[in-house]
DNA sequence: CTCGGGATTGAG
DNA sequence: TCAATCCCGAGC
């Protein structure tokens, strides 16, 4: 397989949360394990943005967990949960801003789509664990992004709550979960 | 399973 | 007194 020719660079992470959430929907996600490679549209993100907001692991401060997130833009953040998945981040804005957008859906084409359809299923699929944590999502090797396609139409962005965060308080009502119809 | 917080322990 | 260690709750 040839050498991406378009990357998403670090710039365009290194933005407001929100946005780049949204400017990732249409985008692909790629991956090249042992020379097999995947491209899978982003249907569906959360952001996660700050120490204020409740439902980020940075809502506790840097911590050697954490420490991913207050990093350059442009790095995956990939942590276990419930002992059995990983989920997939992309760490944003500048540098000791402790931001990431998590990505919980993604559609690839002649895969079914329930084998992608939660966060932690895209990163058993795209097999992605924490070895793949702080890897540098510029360089076009292992995994990167690459920019949607102009001629492709965006269906509207629907915009809701985020799952899974019941113990965030008044952070739970922010609608910070951004899809596309897929 | 992994993390992080508070509780407990124990060395000085 | 305080740091290392234990333990428990929570996590999409």
């Amino acid at each position: 397989m040839q050498k991406p020719s378009l990357i998403i660079n670090r710039k365009f992470y290194e933005r407001d949360t929100l946005k780049v959430a949204q400017d990732l929907l249409g985008c692909f996600l790629v991956r090249d394990y042992r020379g097999k490679i995947w491209r899978a549209l982003i249907t569906e993100v959360e952001a996660y943005l700050g120490e204020k907001d409740l439902a980020s692991h940075a809502s506790r401060g840097r911590t050697p967990r954490t420490e991913t997130m207050y990093g350059e833009p442009g790095y995956a953040y990939v942590y276990m949960i419930y002992g059995i998945y990983h989920c997939l981040n992309i760490v944003t804005e500048k540098k000791d801003f402790p931001a990431a957008v998590l990505i919980r859906s993604v559609r690839i084409e002649s895969v079914d789509h329930r084998k992608t359809n939660g966060p932690g299923k895209l990163c058993n699929f795209l097999k992605i664990d924490r070895k793949l944590n702080r890897w540098d999502l510029t360089k076009g090797e292992k995994l990167w992004l690459e920019p949607r396609d102009p001629k492709i139409k965006l269906s509207k962005i629907q915009k809701s709550k985020r799952i899974g965060i019941d113990y965030a308080q008044h952070c739970r009502e922010y609608l910070w979960r951004f899809s596309i119809k897929s």
